[in-house]
RNA sequence: GCCGCGAUAGCUCAGUGGUAGAGCGCAUCCAUGGUAAGGAUGAGGUCCAGGGUUCAAGUCCCUGUCGUGGCUCCA
């Protein structure tokens, strides 16, 4: 396998400098940056001056030339050169990226300067002083700066695409140059290529901006503003279902609904430490009747804190849970928003416990045990990262509370049967964290949420209880969000559900289907529908002047689960035969059910939050 | 925030400086139907907003708004 992925990079590396090497031929003044390999192939960027736009009608040009070069199979030819050469080489070849990367790497031996923080962005400098040879590859008449490794030869590079052309800037800084980014995917072959396309093919299908446009469930408007969707009584459900699931998962095991204004004098984040952190981000709101200054609250924490500290509290009264699924406002960055990806309106099924330390990992479990459930049943794979602190002193609180909160969390997490992997140095400044990761059904993994815990909040609010001695104790936080914000999940959720939502959150359920609109006809169908809505259930009546089928095909593209269709042969018989979405049966054949059965299954369906259907089952 | 692309009917989109279009949807009428599109007729437009160029702008230029792809992967 590793052998494979190692031939693999080479190959896509290798694409990278045949793209430049097409490039160059075609537009010969190209001054390059860096290409290197990505997740799914590989990209290099590429300055061609202020005059020179390279869109995508460009590619099967650049693709015609690539394949050019691949078919003449020249064999990359590998050598070095003494650093200085390598500069020299740079200047006449004019090319002064390059030349820069190569005075970098002569001054300290890497390319990642000491300022963008090499361990952050996930690379180690390779020298740990200036080096003294760089490595050069050459196909035919274009030699490229590159570490490699490449294939033998240009024709042995796999199948690729070049995939979009964007901006980026020169070594990722916006005071720099801006450059075109040229992407290619590529694979050991076509059928992977194939695979990969079909997949994004799947997954354009599946945006949930789209489909939430074709289902009818949110909307956007330049007079309401960027990031600020609006959910219509179809979306309004969608988010009601999963709210209430995710409430009801928490207040079960004693979580207590509160709730809190949405704007708040700045002095509340003061305190907690937020404003100086995140204060740009804050919306401000102006009083004109005080000299208050307020904001939109940004998270639900400092509130909650003022809830806790209402009144004294003893040890036998923790752990005290608050739970409250309310809007929270943050002033993203304009380029960050997208969709229901990132709003500026966001909210969150926020909770929050104040407890003991050594009630720590009963707490957690309790979360855990809701993550887990909540995840099973929206049916996406759950794992979690349980990010710990590292040996800086980066971290607030005591290095044994650290180690004891640490060890309760692992434990709360091997309780549950969570498949976990653990990361120092990931945690927050306040606290270790869980975070959960959930797979969708076509396998991109998404973060969702994350339990943390918060030794910081209680030490600046001044939190406290009285313990069993009569000393004061400053109680732990665990702030926990389910589904982390509820537009951010039903982003993921709709294109993880491709909008064939499960009976119990689908906004519609049934629909039923009048073959035509007589008086006995019209009145059988209120009748059910009067009997589905005491059931809890949702269903709609299609009466419209149209013919069966069309209506069917309607109900079809709507992704109601079940629809059934009501003539003389149903009300003289009491039967229907429901119509069944696919996804949910693996019966390929409906059978008639008395409707009253019928109803009462699925409102079953509905309470106990089935995926598939029993029905015919 | 920065760069690229885009905005035309409710939706998807065509329209390359000279009379605003199609399909779907919607309305009306005919047909009264049986498990993925019955037929006919019709209504529907601030061509995102503002400014400019031009005899003439949906179309070209500038500014703004909104949307969208990217700006994280390091020779």
């Amino acid at each position: 396998m590793a052998e494979q992925d190692d031939q693999l990079y080479a190959m896509r590396h290798s694409l990278a400098h045949i793209l430049a090497t097409a490039v160059q031929h075609l537009w010969p003044e190209a001054k390059f940056g860096v290409g290197p390999v990505v997740d799914s192939g590989f990209y290099y960027d590429i300055d061609l001056g202020p005059e020179v736009k390279i869109s995508e009608e460009d590619f099967p040009k650049i693709e015609a030339e690539m394949a050019k070069v691949i078919e003449s199979n020249l064999p990359f030819e590998r050598f070095e050169k003494p650093i200085d050469e390598a500069i020299q080489w740079a200047q006449e070849a004019k090319q002064p990226y390059k030349e820069e990367l190569l005075n970098d790497l002569k001054r300290s031996g890497t390319t990642v300067a000491k300022d963008l923080n090499a361990a952050e962005l996930g690379t180690v400098a390779d020298g740990d002083g200036a080096v003294e040879n760089v490595s050069f590859y050459k196909d035919g008449d274009f030699t490229d700066l590159c570490r490699g490794p490449h294939v033998e030869s240009t024709g042995k590079v796999g199948a690729f695409k070049l995939h979009r052309v964007s901006g980026a800037y020169w070594r990722g800084n916006e005071k720099n140059a801006q450059m075109q980014r040229i992407y290619g995917l590529a694979f050991a072959n076509p059928k992977y290529l194939r695979i990969h396309l079909d997949m994004l093919e799947e997954a354009k299908k599946r945006d949930h901006r789209k489909l939430g446009q074709e289902l009818d469930l949110f909307v956007l408007s330049d007079m309401v503003g960027s990031g600020l969707p609006m959910f219509t009584p179809r979306g309004t459900i969608l988010r009601d279902e999963v709210a209430n699931f995710s409430n009801l998962l928490r207040q079960r095991s004693g979580f207590q609904k509160v709730w809190t204004p949405h704007i708040t004098k700045k002095d509340l984040y003061e305190a907690s430490g937020h404003w100086a952190k995140f204060g740009d981000e804050l919306f401000l709101v102006k009083s004109q009747e005080t000299s208050d200054e307020l904001v939109m609250k940004p998270m639900n924490c400092p509130h909650h804190t003022r809830i806790y500290a209402s009144q004294p509290r003893s040890y036998r009264d923790l752990p005290v849970r608050y739970l409250e699924t309310t809007t929270d406002y943050r002033d993203e960055k304009t380029g960050e928003l997208g969709g229901l990806s990132r709003v500026r309106a966001l909210t969150q099924d926020d909770s929050h416990v104040f407890c003991r330390n050594d009630q720590i990992e009963q707490e957690i479990n309790i979360l855990l045990a809701a993550a887990n459930e909540l995840y099973a049943t929206v049916g996406m794979d759950l794992r979690v990262r349980l990010s710990y602190r590292d040996d800086t002193d980066a971290y607030l609180g005591s290095p044994e509370l650290w180690a004891s909160a640490q060890e309760q969390l692992k434990n709360a997490v091997i309780a549950n049967n969570l498949n976990y992997f653990e990361q120092t140095g990931e945690a927050a400044f306040y606290g270790p964290k869980i975070d959960f990761m959930v797979t969708d059904a076509i396998g991109r993994e998404h973060q969702l949420a994350t339990v943390q815990l918060d030794f910081v909040q209680p030490e600046r609010f001044g939190l406290e209880y009285i313990a069993e001695d009569g000393s004061k104790q400053q109680p732990v936080m665990i702030h926990c969000a389910l589904l982390g914000s509820i537009e951010r999940f039903l982003s993921v959720y709709i294109e993880h559900t491709a909008g064939k939502f499960p009976v119990w959150v689908a906004p519609e359920q049934i629909r039923l289907i009048s073959v035509n609109q007589e008086e006995a006809t019209v009145k059988f169908a209120d009748e059910v529908a009067w009997k589905a809505t005491a059931l809890g259930l949702r269903l709609t009546i299609d009466n419209t002047n149209e013919s069966v089928g069309k209506k069917i095909r309607a109900a079809e593209i709507a992704k109601v689960p079940y629809t059934i269709v009501v003539g003389e042969k149903e009300i003289s018989g009491g039967e229907v035969v429901p119509r069944i979405r696919k996804d949910m049966t693996v019966q390929p054949e409906s059978q008639a059910i008395g409707i009253d059965e019928f109803l009462k299954t699925v409102a079953h369906e509905a309470t106990s939050r089935v995926q598939k259907t029993s029905l015919q089952g």
